[in-house]
RNA sequence: UGCCUGAUAGUAUAAUGGUAGUACGACGGUUUUUGGUACCGUUUGUCUAGGUUCGAAUCCUGGUCGGGCAACCA
């Protein structure tokens, strides 16, 4: 079964290094997610990537909470991040967190400091940051580079101990202040917060930093292959030297190129303004990029996993059609999702040789991709129906294959039927469509021998039922808003909710399932969103059908 | 004006010194009780200038362009 697909630079190290016997030929992987935000379809690539390299290579994936900065993190994100990790579909061997290596860190840094490779440093953030220097400027010592091992012990424990008040004193690496890479100028390894944390609530008042937390955890937990993406590349050597130095487990780090998308922004802060400025409806806004928001919006786990195993992974920047997201979701959908009828923006059909109050019960198959149909509905029909506005024209162009005067579609699942005249009101709104039924033309059993170029879709007047739709558009109305001038939520677009209160649907859909798929026959994917409730449905489009009548109008 | 990193059709991604391929997109066609799906076809590419070699997308040198780095964020 397996056609023979490349393999990405990263799954060539990992064979590399099962074919040289590496660590026994063991392959464990991480996620590691710092819990101040929902997961958004960035953090999908990195999980397909971690999950599915331990899977394929007969390893296992960590779960592992960065959290090492208490005033950003909280466990709602937590909870979040376990829902959409296990909601895609992967299991993690362990649930752990950087806080559950705080005593552990604090020694290997009570080490360092042993070999006189770490110091306390009183000066103050802005002091700090001059003495670094710039990129083509080496930094300068101060007189705390040159404090005593003992003295270094003494006042690390005393920060510890909650002797001082935050910003009062750091514990930096001792490294190379003219280094060329700014992230070894003495980088900090502890700052002291007095706040409280999600998880170790009041016990520390110093917590490390990324640097000094995030290769440690690894080696702690002896990953194998520590996967980032590209910013983390110039904390590679001290990653590298931390652990060298500390004789800890040899993790290794390798980086690949984060997900940008078009027409959506792809951070958590940006995502996180989104939210708290109240532009979206919360992280699940169907119009987010987040995980959450794409599964309230009808995403499937599949389509995604399709999606992260069709964009690769490479070292290149790179921006990536959202459109390729929506050939996934339609793909997956095609294949699963139920056809139903609804018409979102009516008017209404007579037909006139239909018996007035005469009711049927006509047959449709739930999906004709899938052999049988996969089952079916019934759907009543009447001579009074709804119809999409946009399948009549007064005067239809050439090529119209729907209604006008004198012209002929079939209702789907239904008859073949002949617009005779229309009605109009003061305005010269279009009101009432007439046509004519064939007696003989009724799906299945249809002995006209007439053939018509157009099928449309319907709901019966009486039996229909209603719910609320909520059309979604891209979230903005550049392509790539954070390279735009100025805020990117100028680049908001306007129109990307529009709530049609009142669409008619067909009376089986009072049965629809939350976090099924539904196709809107030619109108496109829709589900039940999480707000629905019996009373009143609420449907979200998750996608439209490709149109091509649309390109062809031009 | 420092260091790191990258550059292949519109967008992604292969080709690991030996025929530049695949997917999405776009365009055209066939089928169709969804102007959907499916199927078929067309289209467009190795950043640049040198060099090594029988042969370079691949190796070397210079240039150009993109991204990252000077948070008590991760």
């Amino acid at each position: 079964m397996s056609e023979e697909r490349s393999l990405n630079f990263i799954e060539e190290i990992v064979e590399e290094d099962i074919a040289a016997g590496k660590h026994g030929g063991r392959v464990l992987t991480r996620f590691p997610p710092e819990p101040n935000g929902y997961l958004h379809i960035g953090h999908a690539k990195s999980i397909c990537l971690n999950f599915g390299l331990a899977k394929k290579y007969n390893g296992k994936t960590n779960l592992r909470f960065d959290d090492t900065n208490p005033t950003k993190e909280e466990t709602e994100y937590v909870d979040s991040i376990k829902e959409d990790v296990k909601w895609l579909g992967f299991d993690w061997a362990e649930e752990l967190y950087a806080s559950d290596y705080f005593d552990n860190l604090y020694d290997l840094a009570v080490e360092l400091i042993k070999k006189g490779l770490a110091y306390v440093d009183d000066s103050t953030a802005e002091e700090i940051a001059a003495q670094k220097g710039t990129p083509t400027e080496p930094g300068t010592p101060n007189q705390y580079r040159s404090r005593s091992v003992e003295e270094n012990l003494q006042q690390f424990a005393d920060m510890k101990d909650g002797k001082y008040q935050d910003g009062d004193k750091v514990l930096r690496a001792k490294i190379d202040l003219a280094s060329p890479n700014m992230l070894l100028r003495d980088p900090l390894m502890y700052r002291i917060k007095h706040a409280h944390h999600h998880r170790t609530g009041d016990a520390w008042c110093i917590y490390p930093m990324y640097d000094f937390a995030h290769g440690q955890s690894d080696a702690i937990e002896e990953i194998t292959h520590s996967i980032c993406t590209l910013e983390f590349v110039s904390h590679r050597p001290l990653y590298d030297l931390f652990i060298e130095e500390l004789e800890i487990f040899p993790s290794k780090q390798y980086e690949f190129a984060r997900l940008n998308m078009t027409y959506t922004v792809m951070s958590k802060r940006k995502l996180m303004q989104l939210v708290s400025e109240n532009h979206v409806e919360g992280w699940d806004d169907p119009r987010m990029s987040t995980i959450s928001g794409l599964r309230r919006r009808g995403y499937t786990a599949a389509s995604i996993r399709e999606f992260c195993d069709r964009i690769g992974v490479a070292k290149r920047e790179n921006m990536i059609d959202f459109s390729l997201l929506e050939f996934c979701i339609r793909e997956d959908l095609n294949k699963t999702a139920w056809r139903r009828m609804a018409v979102l923006d009516p008017i209404k059909m007579i037909i006139t040789n239909y018996p007035e109050g005469q009711t049927e019960t006509l047959h449709g198959e739930n999906n004709p991709e899938v052999e049988g149909g996969d089952g079916g509905r019934d759907i009543p029909f009447s001579n009074e129906l709804w119809i999409e506005r946009e399948d009549f024209m007064e005067e239809p162009p050439k090529k119209f294959f729907r209604l006008g005067v004198g012209l002929m579609v079939r209702l789907k699942n239904a008859y073949i039927v002949k617009c005779e005249d229309f009605k109009k009101d003061a305005d010269g709104n279009v009101t009432e469509i007439y046509c004519t039924y064939i007696p003989e033309s009724k799906s299945g059993h249809d002995t006209s021998g007439i053939h018509v170029k157009g099928t449309i879709h319907w709901v019966s007047v009486p039996h229909a039922k209603t719910a609320e739709v909520r059309l979604y558009d891209r979230l903005f109305k550049v392509e790539d808003p954070s390279s735009e001038e100025g805020d990117f939520k100028e680049y908001l677009n306007p129109d990307s909710l529009q709530i049609l209160p009142n669409v008619y649907i067909e009376a089986d859909l009072a049965n629809a399932e939350q976090g099924k798929g539904y196709q809107f026959i030619r109108k496109g994917y829709f589900t039940l969103d999480k707000l629905s409730t019996a009373d009143k449905l609420v449907f979200n489009r998750t996608v439209t059908l490709k149109d091509g009548w649309a390109v062809k109008k031009g």
